[in-house]
DNA sequence: ACGGGACACGCAATCGTTTGTAGCAGGTGG
DNA sequence: CCACCTGCTACAAACGATTGCGTGTCCCGT
C-alpha cells in the first residue's frame, strides 16, 4: 500500500517550491526552469516514484483523459475488433476507454450516454447510431466531441467511420453474377439503421447496373441482425420466390438464418441456392458449407475512429481530417456460393 | 454547451452557504439540515440542472467510482457476457468500467494494470490470471481491491469467480460414458492456466471414478485456446490413439480443431468419434454437426464478480461474502456426441 | 434568570495540480 | 550609477467538491 507520493513531496525533497516542480515535470513549461533544477526534480520524482494524480490534474485542466464508447450489443463479435483497435490507439495517447453496453435498447442508450457526459469524458465513440437518432442530436449541441462508428445518422455534421457498403455489396453481387446467377434476392437488415438501408440500396443499384431483373418481391426485411429473424425473413422470401438461385444477406447472422431456411426446403446451400454473408465474423469458415462473406476491416475501423477523435479532443483545428471515412471491404470467397444448377 | 453548474451556483441561488447545500444534497448528511432548506436546495439544484463534478468529488473523497477490467482477448466471445454482466451491476451502483485488452500478452498485462492503478480505479476485475501470476501478486500488495474471473491464480488470497470445471468436465465424461464410450481422450488447454489444468485433472478424476481405462497417451495439450493449436493437438492425439471413440476438448475452439482433425481422417464427428466442447459459445448449434458443449453461465460470472467487488470497495466488512464462487455449468447436448459404432 | 443542550448553519481547510503574477537576483546599456 | 531587462523561482488563487469544527439561536428545565 505504497503511500501516495504527491508533487508536494517531490518539491520538498528537491528543496524547491511545488510550482517549480510542476513546471519542471511538464515538458511544455520545462524551459522556464533552470537546467539543473529540472534534472534534480526529474531525479527525485523518479526516485520517489511520483505519479501525478489524474483527478487533481483533470480537475484543474478540465479534462479526464477518458473517452466513452457506447456499444449496442457487446456480445456481438463485430464489436470486439472495433474496441480493440480504438483502445490500442487511445491507450497509447494516455486515454482510457469507458465502455458501456446498451443491450440494444434505445432507452438505455440515452441513459448510458448521460452517465458518460456526467463523467465528463473528453470524447465519445458511438456504435449505436440509428438513421435518425435523438440521442446524437442532443449530444451534438452539448458540444461533446464524438465520432460515429459502423453506423451513421443522417444529416448531422458528425464524423463517422463506416464500411463502404456500396462497394461491399457490389462485390457480393458481382461475384454471384460472375458465377452465372441472374435471379438474386436480398434479405435486408432493419431499414431504420444506416447499414440496413445502405446495403439494400447498394444491392438494388448493383443489380440495376448489371441489368439484372429486380423487383420488390425479391427483397425481404429482417427485423433484426440475428439468426432467427433472418430465418423468418428468408422463409417469406423463398415462399414467394422459389425461383431464386442466390441470396445476398445483409449480415452473417441473417445469412445463417438463410442457411436454415434453404436447408428446410430440401435444397443445398452453395449448390441450389448460393448465399453471401456480410462482416465475415469468426467461425464462418467452419460452417457447413463455409460461408462466403464480405470482410469489413473492423479493427481498422476502431483505429480510424480513435485517430479521428484525437485531434478533435485536442482542439487541433489545423489538422483537418476528413469528416467521414469509408473503409473498403474485401470478399472472402468460400463454399456457400457456386454456379447455379441449370 | 450548457455552462457547468457548480455547487456554488446552487448555494448562491438558494441563498445559503455552499457547505449547507452540499449536506442537503447528500442523503447521508441530509438530516443535519432543516427540512425546508433541504427542499429549497433540492428544488434549485433540480432547476439549474446541477450535476456534481465527479473529479472534484473523487479528489476529495479519494475514489474514482470506476473499476478496471482486464481482458486477455476481447475478440473472444467468452468475454462479452462477462463484461455485460459486470457492467450491468456496477453501472447501477454508479461505477464505470474501464476496459482494457491485453491481446494475450503477459507483458502488456502489467503495463495495462499499471495504467489502471495510476488512474486510481477503485477496484479491478481480472480475467487474465495465470496459475502463477506476478502481476496479481504485485497488485495484491498495492492493496487494490480485486476479483479474479474465469481463471484463478494459485495460493493468493484473492476472491475469484470461476466455473465449476470439475462438475462441467464430469458431465461431459458422464454423458459420453452413458452413450457407451470407454476409450475417451482429452485435448487439454494450456496447463499454465487454471482452466487448462483444472479441466485436465477433472477429466482424469472422472475417468478414474468411472473405472475407465486412462493413461497419458490419451491426453494431448493444445498450446492455446484456439482452433489451429487444437487441430494440431488433435492430430497428434489421433495418430497415437486411433482407437479413441470420443474426445473431451478443453474448450470450444479446440473442439472445432478436433472436428477438423477427425474429418481429415475420413471419420464422421458424432458417429465415429464423439466430441464435446466447453463454454458453449454462440453459433455452435449451427456447426456441422451441432456441437455438444458444456455451458458456463458467463453473464452470471460477470454479475457475481461485480457483486463480490462492490462490498470490498465500499469497505463493508460486515457482509463477508465467500472468497470464492464456483458457478455450476450445464450440458448442452447436440449432435457431435452419439453412441460409439460397434 | 441563567446554564445547557439541540438544532441549523457558516467558516475554512483540504484533496493534488496548474498557472498568472510578483519578486529577486544578476547582467547590460545609457 | 541608475534604469531596465532577463532568467529563475516563489506565492497564491484557482478547479469543485466534502467535512471537522465553531458559532449563533432557540427552547427547556431548574
Amino acid at each position: 500500500m505504497g503511500k501516495q507520493v504527491t508533487l508536494r513531496d517531490v518539491a520538498r525533497e528537491a528543496g524547491i517550491h511545488i510550482s517549480t516542480a510542476s513546471r519542471a515535470l511538464n515538458p511544455e513549461t520545462r524551459s522556464i526552469v533552470s537546467q539543473d533544477t529540472v534534472e534534480r526534480v526529474l531525479a527525485t520524482a523518479n526516485r520517489l516514484g511520483y505519479r501525478p494524480h489524474p483527478l487533481a490534474q483533470g480537475l484543474r485542466k478540465n479534462r479526464t483523459m477518458s473517452v466513452g464508447m457506447v456499444i449496442p450489443d457487446i456480445e456481438n463479435p463485430l464489436f470486439g475488433p472495433i474496441i480493440a483497435g480504438a483502445e490500442q490507439v487511445l491507450g497509447n495517447e494516455g486515454y482510457s476507454l469507458l465502455i458501456t453496453n446498451t443491450d440494444m435498447s434505445e432507452g438505455q442508450t440515452s441513459e448510458v450516454v448521460n452517465a458518460l457526459v456526467e463523467r465528463r469524458v473528453d470524447g465519445m465513440i458511438l456504435a449505436t447510431a440509428s438513421r435518425s437518432d435523438d440521442v446524437i442530436i442532443d449530444l451534438l449541441d452539448s458540444g461533446i466531441h464524438m465520432v460515429l462508428v459502423n453506423r451513421a445518422t443522417e444529416g448531422v455534421p458528425v464524423p463517422s467511420i463506416l464500411g463502404d457498403d456500396l462497394t461491399g455489396v457490389g462485390m457480393a453481387v458481382d461475384h454471384l453474377a460472375a458465377l452465372g446467377h441472374t435471379r438474386i434476392g436480398h434479405v435486408a437488415g432493419p431499414q431504420h439503421l444506416s447499414t440496413g438501408l445502405g446495403r439494400h440500396q447498394a444491392f438494388l443499384t448493383r443489380m440495376h447496373s448489371l441489368n439484372l431483373e429486380i423487383d420488390a418481391s425479391a427483397v425481404e426485411e429482417s427485423t433484426w441482425y440475428q439468426v432467427d429473424p433472418g430465418y423468418k425473413a428468408a422463409r417469406r422470401l423463398l415462399d414467394r420466390r422459389p425461383d431464386l438461385t442466390a441470396i445476398v444477406a445483409a449480415n452473417d447472422l441473417i445469412a445463417l438464418g438463410c442457411y436454415k431456411a434453404v436447408m428446410e426446403s430440401d435444397k443445398e446451400v452453395g449448390v441450389d441456392v448460393s448465399i453471401t454473408g456480410y462482416n465475415d465474423i469468426p467461425l464462418l469458415d467452419l460452417m457447413q458449407p463455409p460461408m462466403t462473406s464480405v470482410r469489413v476491416p473492423y479493427r481498422q475501423m476502431g483505429v480510424e475512429a480513435a485517430n479521428t477523435l484525437l485531434p478533435l479532443m485536442r482542439g487541433d483545428t489545423t489538422e483537418d481530417r476528413p469528416i467521414s471515412i469509408r473503409l473498403t471491404p474485401t470478399l472472402s470467397i468460400r463454399e456457400s456460393t457456386g454456379p447455379p444448377v441449370s
